[in-house]
DNA sequence: ATGAAAGCGCTAACAC
DNA sequence: GTGTTAGCGCTTTCAT
């Protein structure tokens, strides 16, 4: 089970070999003021010479940090992490570290033993602070990392009241602005595909479709509103039939995510619809549908770029500063014109 | 920068609280033989009361182990992180490691800021070992961590001396099985799409076709094969478009990977050909297709799981044995027949 | 079976 | 500027 292979050079022989004290090395290697250039050099040398590389362990130890940080993906069905929405996070929270001296680590928690087990290892220290995607409602995770005094910060939240650090898109208001956008173009019968209400984001989503309508007067109607068990598009496929039996004038769809929303497409296709000139679709783009989002669907695009970005600052402003200052940041979404409807 | 909030019990306070030494507390973590179960049960309790969790860079730093691995992307292009073949690798790796205190840590290796970075995170003792998913053939990272002593497991190889420890799937024999199966349906104008030839597992493929044809005593025309720049589908549908050119009785494909059949497939379809029925279609299932094979491709199967499996196993064996013990191993492919030609 | 003590290799505070 | 020193919290002998 060893490594770092006896015979590792130490900061001890460095020191040595250069001719200096421990406490110059180690100025040396972190880059601190206050050290001649000369002395410097010749460290530098010894530490080529040596092919010495520091002792993280020895480090942690006596810096109190790690220098890295967790990505975490809570999601029991692991083929999630291959869509497009959790890459692209991976990849904007990996640029926006690219340029600290933090080392990104992603890990998997798809069981008990698997939580306990980055549980112990964020607790034990190694490191700095954590990053969470993927959060269902009833995870414990968020909160036994905060009550470890852990920096956290969530993709999205767990309810209305939230008091982990988080980044979430504003669902609410792309909704309101997809649905807002329906009823410009002179839509009335506009029937809603939520997701599971168990799930704070599939509420929001549905929240904003009830807002557009009562800012545009318009009657919210109970029986345009269906709420899927899931976000499948075969759940979409299901509503979508089921709404249009119960109003065959429906002229618009609002859905909670682009694989609903592509549900929807098929079951109005199948219905002899046309899309968008007698029904308009809009979803969310959740990146997650086996069939991309392509004309005719408009959808509310989300920042995912920005969002990573963001979780990023958030947390290392938390790892550096008192941890106290919890934050909440919604990002705004983007309408997507893909109709001319 | 803090973690491991002050106030963090250690070992100590467990110690003074249980009324035992360091080293009994330590036993009693580390589940080591030879303490009382009165003691045991007493430290457990002083343990659970305090909230005790371990200090793993102290650990690290006593213990000359750090009871996690690696695995390591080096991808460009990350979004290849979405393909199935690795999300299913990750999955077997993560499995292998469920009943081991190992934790798993995903990493990104882009670019070279970030192989620095990973490679003194590595070297530093981090980790006890690391697993190489998608290496390309010049990557210096396998020597690094080699030369740096770390155990190392791969998966594929650079080329056919290979050095460091991999794990392989058979292509040269699934390859061979596959233009096989084409020969014993009586094809006999059989096409290669081989993928771009700086890559070793795209030479081994298209040896494996070689070898088919030689011990079936088929000649072997160059003019029959076609090596791409790339895997890509479009890659297939230009080369196969020439081979139907310069072969129009070309009766069967066999494709390098299963994106260059999918190119094949279309690029046939619009000939006019029939698949299987005119020409028979077999390409490697390497699960980064666009479109998924589905009948009428027969594919070459490649045993995931048991590739992650066996990186787990090669890897753990490497971090507990003397580490001079560099080993190969190459996993049989499976013919899956999906057509009746 | 258990306590005591010697490090593991580093950072940071303090002298000079 | 640079050397010295005191830990960081744990594992692991070595006594007992």
């Amino acid at each position: 089970m060893g490594r770092q292979r006896p015979g590792t050079p130490t900061l001890e022989e460095v020191a040595a070999l250069a001719g200096v004290g421990r406490g110059t090395v180690s100025r040396v290697i972190n880059k601190a003021a206050g050290v001649r250039d000369s002395t410097r050099r010749a460290v530098q040398q010894a530490i080529d010479e040596l092919g010495y590389v520091p002792n993280l362990a020895a480090r942690s130890l006596a810096g109190h940090r790690a220098d890295a940080v967790a990505l975490v993906m809570t999601e029991p069905d692991w083929r999630q992490f291959g869509e497009p929405f959790f890459t692209e996070i991976v990849r904007a929270v990996g640029d926006a570290l690219t340029d600290t001296p933090v080392q990104l680590l992603l890990t998997l928690v798809r069981s008990d033993t698997e939580r306990q087990r980055f549980v112990e290892y964020a607790r034990g220290g190694r490191v700095d602070g954590v990053l969470l995607m993927s959060v269902h409602a009833q995870d414990p995770l968020p909160d036994m990392l905060a009550k470890a005094g852990l920096p956290t910060v969530m993709l999205g939240r767990r309810s209305g009241d939230e008091s982990v650090t988080y980044v979430d898109a504003d669902n609410t208001g792309g909704a309101r602005d997809a649905v807002t956008h329906l009823l410009a173009g002179g839509r009335r019968t506009i029937g809603a595909l939520g997701g599971p209400l168990d799930m704070y984001v599939a509420q929001c989503r549905l929240r904003g479709y009830r807002e557009a309508l009562e800012r545009a007067d318009v009657e919210v109607r109970d029986s345009l509103i269906v709420a899927g068990e899931d976000f499948t598009e075969e759940s979409g496929r299901r509503a979508t039939a089921e709404l249009l039996a119960r109003h065959p004038d429906l002229d618009a769809v609002f859905a909670a995510s682009d694989t609903l929303a592509a549900g929807a497409l098929g079951a109005l296709r199948e219905a002899g619809r046309r899309v968008p000139e007698d029904v308009a679709v809009i979803g969310f783009d959740d990146f997650h549908p086996a069939r991309p989002m392509e004309p005719p669907l408009t959808t509310v695009r989300q920042p995912l770029e920005e969002i990573g970005r963001t979780m990023v600052r958030l947390l290392l402003e938390e790892m550096e500063d008192s941890p106290v200052a919890w934050r909440h940041v919604i990002l705004r979404t983007e309408l997507v014109l893909r109709d001319s409807a």
